[in-house]
RNA sequence: GUGGCUGUGGUGAAGCGGUUAACACGUACGACUGUGACUCGUAUAUUCGAGGGUUCGAUACCCUCCAGCCACCCCA
């Protein structure tokens, strides 16, 4: 094959692009009946926001981020994720001027230099939303809400919430000195990566799936007993909410995030049917990042849920849409004529096809067959002269006779003038 | 960055040292003088990811490379 895409970069072909057009439209009902507005942000951004904000020392930031340097001597990155572009618009534009309450979501490509696997591509799409200048837990619980709501509305219930709280940069630090106490003692047990993690970031050890951490760390202090009281009314009050709101959640102490600037509330919609990419959607609060990147003391909360796993998990169910009719013609001296129908339905809405090539009437009806049209018409020189044809239904053969005219075709198609 | 598996037509695949490279789907045209589907017929890979090697002979065996998939890692 002379040329081809970019490694972990795919192309998304008709027949699929239906079902990503479903769960985009989906996000887009759901997220604006609540109250949020589409951001659009470029997919470039100065490499710096993204150390500022992901963290200089993460997986992402360290080794994943397309990083280059453009004509100008600027270092540039392609996000590797929504959340840092869609705040650095809120911080430029001031929006928190008008309103420090803003709800925004947005849709695109996100890229990540890692190898290639199910679920997971280089070129990889997110959907997600953000509140700004919420301290208070309902705006924890109207998001988690929104998600759930989402992945009803889409029909799959499999995903469930999971929901943990990470503290703040109060009460955190005391944790990790407590699970650093734990792991010493348990040192012989952990798994190399374990053992490094130990100094860089424990609690990912938490998350571990190597047998033997997992047992290691079953008695592990839990991140939960560690919150200040502040974080710990804030976490009850969430889950409070969510009880009112009848949202089935569970809780998961040892859920970490990656990104370094989550803070409090946290959350997965976690998958068994991904292999190891069980995160089909995550997020969480981010009360330091605006002041972090420059912007005045709002907190903020949000998530983003990856395209190509809600895909997976919705499978092979069909979203294209189908022809109303196939115009099949006797000969070129109909051709005009159908034509000119043509034209005229489409120009009301009606989805039509007609052969390109002069075909045989057999190829003709052959197509109109493999495009699954509902209904198909021949045009002779009889129907030319009477103005009126016999129209068949694929499915059970029947023809009815109808007047050949956009009216006409309209009524038999169920499609009226828009 | 590390490991495992796999590369045969548009697709799914058989073949595993000598075959006209099977079969199925798909596609095109026809049998049906103005009507698809079912049936039947015909045509659809000068070639088996690329390069090298072994051999009288390689799609098959060996090496290198490339690509894809899956897993680790990490994450949505």
């Amino acid at each position: 094959m002379a040329l081809t895409a970019v490694k972990g970069f795919n192309d998304i072909l008709p027949d699929e692009s239906g079902r990503w057009r479903y769960i985009e439209q989906t996000a887009r009902r759901v997220f604006e009946r609540n109250g949020f507005g589409e951001i659009r942000v470029p997919v470039l951004e100065k490499t710096e926001l993204f150390c500022r904000s992901i963290g200089d020392a993460t997986d992402i930031v360290e080794k994943e981020m397309y990083t280059f340097t453009d004509k100008g001597e600027n270092s540039v990155t392609l996000r590797p994720e929504g959340t840092a572009g869609v705040m650095r618009a809120f911080i430029e534009h001031k929006l928190y001027a008008q309103d420090p309450i803003a709800k925004l979501y947005y849709m695109g490509p996100m890229f990540r230099y890692e190898r290639p696997q199910k679920g997971r591509y280089r070129q990889f799409h997110q959907i997600g939303a953000e509140i700004t200048g919420v301290n208070d837990p309902l705006a924890d619980a109207q998001v988690l809400n929104m998600l759930t709501a989402f992945f009803r509305e889409i029909g799959l219930t499999e995903p469930t919430l999971q929901i943990n709280s990470l503290g703040c940069p109060e009460c955190r630090p005391a944790y990790r000195n407590a699970l650093r106490g734990f792991l010493e003692e348990r040192m012989e047990h952990l798994c190399e990566d374990c053992k490094r993690r130990f100094a860089t970031n424990p609690l990912r050890t938490l998350d571990c799936k190597v047998p033997g951490c997992v047992e290691a760390t079953l008695g592990a202090p839990s991140v939960l007993e560690h919150l200040c009281s502040g974080c710990e009314d804030h976490f009850s009050s969430v889950r409070r909410y969510l009880d009112l709101s009848s949202t089935p959640y569970s809780i998961n102490h040892r859920m970490v995030r990656g990104l370094d600037y989550y803070t409090r509330t946290t959350f997965e919609m976690v998958t068994g049917l991904l292999g190891s990419q069980s995160a089909v959607a995550a997020g969480g609060r981010y009360d330091g990042l605006i002041s972090q990147l420059g912007g005045p003391a709002i907190p903020g909360i949000g998530f983003a849920l990856g395209l190509e796993r809600v895909a997976l998990l919705l499978g092979s169910q069909d979203f294209v849409s189908l022809p109303d009719l196939f115009i099949a013609t006797m000969g070129n001296g109909e051709r005009d004529a159908a034509f000119r129908l043509m034209d005229g339905l489409l120009k009301s809405g009606v989805r039509v096809e007609m052969d390109y090539e002069g075909k045989s009437l057999k190829s003709q009806m052959r197509r109109a067959d493999k495009l699954k049209a509902r209904y198909s018409v021949v045009i002779g020189g009889n129907e030319v002269v009477s103005g009126r044809a016999s129209f068949k239904r694929m499915a059970d053969g029947l023809q009815a006779d109808a007047e050949l005219t956009v009216a006409g075709i309209q009524k038999l198609v169920g499609k009226p003038e828009q």
